[in-house]
DNA sequence: AAGTTGTACGAACGATCGTACAATTAGTTT
DNA sequence: AAACTAATTGTACGATCGTTCGTACAACTT
C-alpha cells in the first residue's frame, strides 16, 4: 500500500488553498471568497484552484468544513479532555474566548461571519452552517446539564452563554476593543455562579 | 416657496431605491447589494439608479442610514417617549425584538448582517457601521444607569442584554426557530430581575 | 518501454460588476 | 415660446466573476 505521489501533492495544495480559504472567508466573507483572487495569493492558476473542487460552492462547503476542523482541534478537543460538566464547560467558554481573541482567523471567529452571512439564505452552504451551529450549541447545552446541582433548563443557561461569546467576538473586531473579551468573562463567570447556587 | 417637482420626483425614487436596498443587504449583506441588480428589480436603468449616488460606497452609506433611520423610528423614538429608567429599557429591549421577530427587514436585522460583514474591513462604510453601534449600545447603557437602586455597572449589563438579541436574531433566521425569542425575553426579565434586586 | 492516471496550466467563454459620458425627457423659469 | 435645469436613459468601457476546454507533464501501472 503504497503512496501516490501525485495524490499527496494534490492534497497539499488543497490544504494550502483551504488554510487561505478561511482566511480570507473569516474577513470578506464566503462570497467575498474568490477562485481568482485564491489563485493570485496562492501563485497558482486559477484553473488550478478551480479544478480541486469543481465549483464554487463545493468550495464554499470544503471552507466552512475546514474551519470547523479547525475550531474543533482548538476548542473541543482540549475540552473533551476535562471531567464532564462544570469543568468543561469552562474550558470551552474559555478556549471560544481564546480562540477568537487570538485571532486564529484574521477576521475573528470565522463561524460568526458566515452565519451572519449566510443565515437568511438558501442552500447547501446555509445547510451545513446551519448544522455546524446546532452540534456546538448541543456541545454546550449537554455539558451544562452535567454540572451537578443545575436546576435550571441547560438550553437556557447555553442560550446565554454563547450569546456572550457572540457578542465579544464581534465588538472587539468591529471596534478593536479587546475589553469585550473582559465582559464575556465576566458574564460567563457571573452566570455559572448564579447556575450552581441557585 | 415652491417645490420643485423634479427634486420631489427625484427624491421619490431614490427613497424607493433605498428601501430596496435595505431590504437586498439585509439578506444578502452590502456587498451583494448590487447596482445592476437594484435597477432590475426596481424597472428602472442602471445609469438612473448609479446617478442618484456616485460610487456604490456612497450608495452603501446611504443604505445603512435609510436602515438606522427605520430602526430608530421603530425601536427609539418609542422607546423615548416613556419613562427613564426600568420602563424605557424595558421598552427597547422589547422594540428591538418586535423589529428582529417582525422583519422589518426581510433578512432579520439589518446590523447584525452588515456587522459580521464589515467588522473586520476598513473604510468609511465600517466606520458608519461602528459608530451606528456604538450609539445604540450607549443608548443601553445610560438607560441602564438611570435605573433607581442599581449596584453594577450598566455597561456590563447593557452588554448582556444586547447580547440576547444578537443571538436571538441570527438563531431565528438560521434554524427558522421562533423559540429564540422566548429565550431572549426570558434572559432579558430574568437578567434585569437581578440587576434591580441585588 | 508503453500506456494510464492525476495535477496543474493557459486561453477563452459569457455574464456581471462598477463607472463614465453624451443624449433625452420632463418640469421650471424667464 | 425659449432658455435652463434636474432626473433619467442608452451605450460603452475595462475588470472580474465562475466555468469550460485542450494540453503539458510528472508519477504510477503494466
Amino acid at each position: 500500500m503504497k503512496v501516490d505521489g501525485r495524490v499527496e501533492r494534490g492534497e497539499q495544495t488543497r490544504r494550502q488553498i483551504l488554510r487561505r480559504a478561511v482566511d480570507i472567508a473569516s474577513v470578506e466573507g464566503l462570497e467575498g471568497l474568490s477562485i481568482g483572487r485564491l489563485a493570485t495569493e496562492l501563485h497558482v492558476s486559477k484553473s488550478g484552484v478551480f479544478a480541486h473542487f469543481g465549483s464554487k460552492e463545493e468550495l464554499q462547503l470544503k471552507t466552512v468544513s475546514a474551519a470547523a476542523a479547525i475550531f474543533s482541534d482548538l476548542v473541543v478537543t482540549p475540552a473533551l479532555a476535562l471531567p464532564d460538566g462544570g469543568p468543561r464547560l469552562t474550558a470551552l467558554m474559555e478556549g471560544w474566548l481564546a480562540y477568537s481573541e487570538g485571532r486564529t482567523f484574521p477576521g475573528g471567529c470565522f463561524f460568526s461571519t458566515v452565519q451572519a452571512e449566510f443565515d437568511a439564505r438558501e442552500g447547501r452552504v446555509r445547510d451545513l452552517i446551519a448544522d455546524y451551529d446546532r452540534r456546538w450549541t448541543s456541545l454546550v447545552s449537554a455539558t451544562a446539564a452535567r454540572i451537578p446541582g443545575l436546576t435550571e433548563d441547560p438550553d437556557q443557561l447555553a442560550f446565554e452563554l454563547v450569546a456572550y461569546l457572540e457578542l465579544a467576538n464581534v465588538r472587539s473586531v468591529l471596534h478593536a476593543d479587546p475589553a469585550a473579551y473582559t465582559r464575556a468573562r465576566a458574564a460567563v463567570a457571573s452566570r455559572l455562579a448564579l447556575a450552581v447556587s441557585a
